[in-house]
DNA sequence: TGTAGGCACACGCCAAATCCTCT
DNA sequence: AGAGGATTTGGCGTGTGCCT
């Protein structure tokens, strides 16, 4: 018996039969790689399957171990399929092939060798098991059908972060043109080191270094989009190779940009800050600041890098070594996060990350799939036609006071159980949905049975948690499992309705909809007949007047009527709407102040009208007073008309969405943009550019500059006053209130001509 | 390699309206 | 007074980023 711990798993190219490289870790620690054959099924579904059965063997003898009838479920219809055990890891090829030459429609075959050998094989990445060994041909060679599963805690990962200066006289570095000046590398096991010197040494250095730590996680950031391809390049300009995988291999790219090193897990803290809201920059010491963890060097903008480098490389490589810490810190805090999403969804630790919300949903799917015999359909292109979704409440505006919000706990989920909404379960007849002219069978349908799977293990993970000691490893594990659950069950309802999904069924997404307007709309009606005055509400929340008893019993018809489950949320003290929907600012009862959808809580403001507007919305908050509110807008003005502001307050950040050539209008960020490209610069999809506004006269695009090259002196104050301070506050004042346009007296002025 | 729809808001674009200057 | 260019106005489209 062998006990392992399974990190990912490849191809094994060298095998003659299909055959899988298990990267694992042993019980004593150490580190192995395992040898499972591993013969992909494809289903075929058709006319004749006996005849074609025979057919199969011998028309593809040398490709198809085996082949027999089934039966399988195709969106919950039972159907005869042909099970064919492909002798091939060309999965996709051959499928496709087959299916040609017998007339037979294929399923579960558009999908990669090693992804379906966690599916098929019901065994789980980032997990124990136990296997019973075949014996040893160099490698241990385990049968993966004995695989048992083991409930034991992740085995302490070694893990290595680094980071990367490149040098250029002007713009981005390119790798053609400009060399490595410094790579940091930093271990989990006290291992710091900075590595300069001649580029060959520096890359040879980083391999060995690697090589000798022998890490199971390699960690960084912005990898996948950089330094690997970067490195690679470098390497091969300096003739070394970088070998930095477990089998002195280089990485390699694998599909959609992402890159695989060979037995370790290569993990990017990009795709972590790209999915994080609340970090809006996506810079490394933004995304360490959010997640509490102190940044101990000075940073230096990618703008100054080089530059820095020839006046002061003991700086630059300080910042390198202090970003390498920090990338290891932020990993510790992250890593159980991280192995109990790949469990959750069967994805390997490498790639979870690198995938976003549909397809970490559907991996998920694919592995209840499995379990319930139903065939996977192939990915294809569809039309998407979108449909109506929920319900906002036009907000009452103005100050008001003890107003509790009233959450539906996961609505569409929780609707879609209900209703038994599903891609399955879809029916003419019957009960139809809202407005709709079709309904659901009673018979469980498989996303319902997936998600009602989610909820059970959240709440078994929760209740285990309530028991366990609040900080204790144990109970970040738990917490993080739990977490990892819930983002997929929220995202089932979006999946469905995503026109890349295998299991796209509009029908469904409508229906959760429809079922969910239904519900809120007789919400807001029961609450107003119980004289809870709804002053505002949005898909499954309901804010309204604070009543203690009425709340109460609300919240219990809710449960009874609607057989729904609804809590308080939170109650703000005071909370202040303007005229908009889907904005609003609040002060909570632990004395915080709440900001939602508001300009302060944009990416796309200066930081200085985001401040202003804060400060002026909390004033109102916490004194009640609107008065003290335009007194802090009038302090702020009078600073702006000194040029007492700090220009990196001025700085509007923009995110370029599209090559820059597609781009209809002349936007000032664009505009930027191409400056920047101009000048050198590489500006792609998903960047984001910081640009100041200038003086000048005509189109603000005009007069644009990117953050770094403005001076105070060229500042144009007065846009800066009306367009961004004054709007950002203007219409909160108007909503309690006060026009600023009578009573400030600074709209009308001209403070510079 | 894109979970969904609903929403606000800035600013460019473009044409019509209005203003302004000059004859 | 009227021509004709300059400037303003207002509706609409583009673009971004937020909410649940």
């Amino acid at each position: 018996m062998l006990r392992v711990w399974l990190l990912d798993a490849s191809e094994d190219l060298s095998s003659k039969i299909p055959s899988v490289l298990i990267w694992a870790i042993k019980e004593d620690g150490s580190r192995t790689v395992l040898r499972a054959n591993y013969y992909p099924s494809i289903y075929l579904v058709g006319e004749d399957e006996e005849k074609k059965v025979k057919d199969l063997t011998r028309i593809f003898a040398d490709k198809v171990l085996d082949a027999e009838l089934k039966n399988v479920k195709i969106r919950g219809k039972e159907v005869k399929a042909i099970k064919v055990r492909l002798n091939s890891t060309e999965v996709e090829s051959l499928g496709e092939e087959i299916s040609k030459e017998l007339k037979l429609k294929v399923y579960n075959y558009d999908i990669r060798y090693t992804t379906k050998f966690w599916i098929e094989n019901r065994i789980e990445p980032s997990t124990w098991y136990e296997f019973v060994e075949e014996g040893t041909d160099g490698t241990t060679r385990v049968d993966i059908s004995t695989a048992k599963k083991l409930d034991k805690n992740k085995p302490k990962l070694k893990v290595v972060s680094f980071e990367v200066i490149y040098f250029s006289e002007k713009g981005t570095p390119r790798a053609d043109r400009d060399p490595i000046v410094a790579i940091a590398l930093c271990s989990n096991e006290g291992y710091k080191n900075i590595i300069v010197g001649k580029e060959n040494e520096i890359l040879s250095t980083f391999c060995d270094e690697i090589m000798r730590i022998d890490p199971d996680v390699i960690v960084g950031f912005k990898n996948n989009q950089t330094h690997w391809s970067y490195l690679l390049k470098r390497a091969k300009i300096n003739s070394v190779k970088l070998k930095v995988g477990r089998n002195q291999s280089e990485p390699h790219q694998s599909v959609f940009g992402h890159f695989s090193i060979q037995g370790r897990i290569n993990i990017d803290l990009f795709d972590l800050v790209k999915e994080t809201p609340e970090v809006k920059l996506e810079s490394l010491e933004e995304y360490a600041e959010f997640l509490n963890i102190k940044v101990n060097y000075n940073t230096i903008d990618e703008f100054e890098i080089s530059e820095r480098w020839k006046s002061k490389p003991e700086e630059v490589k300080n910042f390198c070594l202090g970003r390498a810490v920090t990338i290891l810190e932020i990993y510790n805090s992250l890593e159980d996060y991280i192995f109990e999403l790949s469990k959750i969804t069967s994805l390997p630790a490498d790639q979870v990350l690198a995938t976003s919300a549909g397809f970490r949903v559907e991996s998920y799917l694919m592995k209840k799939a499995e379990e319930v015999g139903e065939l996977v359909p192939e990915r294809k292109e569809i039309v998407h036609e979108s449909y109506q979704g929920a319900i906002v409440k036009a907000p009452i505006s103005g100050l008001h006071e003890n107003v509790a919000v009233v959450d539906f706990k996961s609505m569409y989920p929780s609707l879609m159980i209900k209703h038994n909404i599903s891609f399955d379960t879809i029916v003419k007849d019957g009960e139809q949905a809202p407005g709709l002219n079709f309904g659901f069978s009673k018979e469980r349908g498989f996303l319902p049975m997936a998600l009602v799977d989610l909820i059970e293990e959240r709440d078994k993970i929760r209740k285990i948690m309530r028991e366990v000691k609040e900080g204790s490893t144990e109970y970040k594990v738990l917490d993080s499992r739990q977490k990892a659950i819930k983002i997929i069950t929220n995202a089932v309802y979006g999946y469905t309705g995503w026109a890349g999904a295998r299991w796209y069924a509009r029908e469904v997404a409508e229906a959760t909809t429809a079922w969910g307007r239904i519900t809120i709309t007789s919400a807001i009606d029961k609450a107003e007949k119980l004289g809870l005055s709804v002053i505002y509400s949005d898909t499954d929340s309901l804010f309204v007047s604070y009543k203690k008893d009425k709340v109460e019993e609300f919240l219990e018809w809710i449960k009874n009527e609607l057989s729904l489950e609804a809590k308080i949320d939170k109650i703000f003290l005071r909370i202040i709407f303007t005229e908009a929907k889907k904005k609003y600012a609040g002060l909570t009862e632990d004395g915080k102040v709440e900001f939602v959808g508001l300009e302060a809580v944009r990416g796309d403001w200066s930081t200085i009208a985001k401040e202003v507007q804060s400060k002026v919305i909390e004033r109102i908050l916490k004194t009640g007073s609107k008065d003290e509110g335009l007194k802090v807008l009038n302090e702020y003005i009078d600073l702006l008309r000194k040029a007492s502001v700090d220009v990196k307050k001025l700085v509007i950040w923009k995110q370029i969405t599209r090559p820059i050539e597609e781009y209809e209008a002349t936007a000032p960020h664009v505009v930027v943009a191409r400056y920047l490209i101009k000048s050198g610069w590489k500006v792609d999809p998903g960047d984001k550019v910081g640009y100041v506004v200038v003086k000048g006269s005509g189109r603000i695009y005009t007069r644009v500059k990117p953050y770094f090259e403005a001076k105070l002196e060229e500042i144009d104050w007065q846009y800066y006053i009306e367009n961004q301070v004054i709007a950002a506050c203007e219409r909160i004042l108007e909503a309690v209130g006060i026009d600023v346009k009578k009573v400030g007296k600074y709209k009308q002025s001209k403070l510079f001509t």
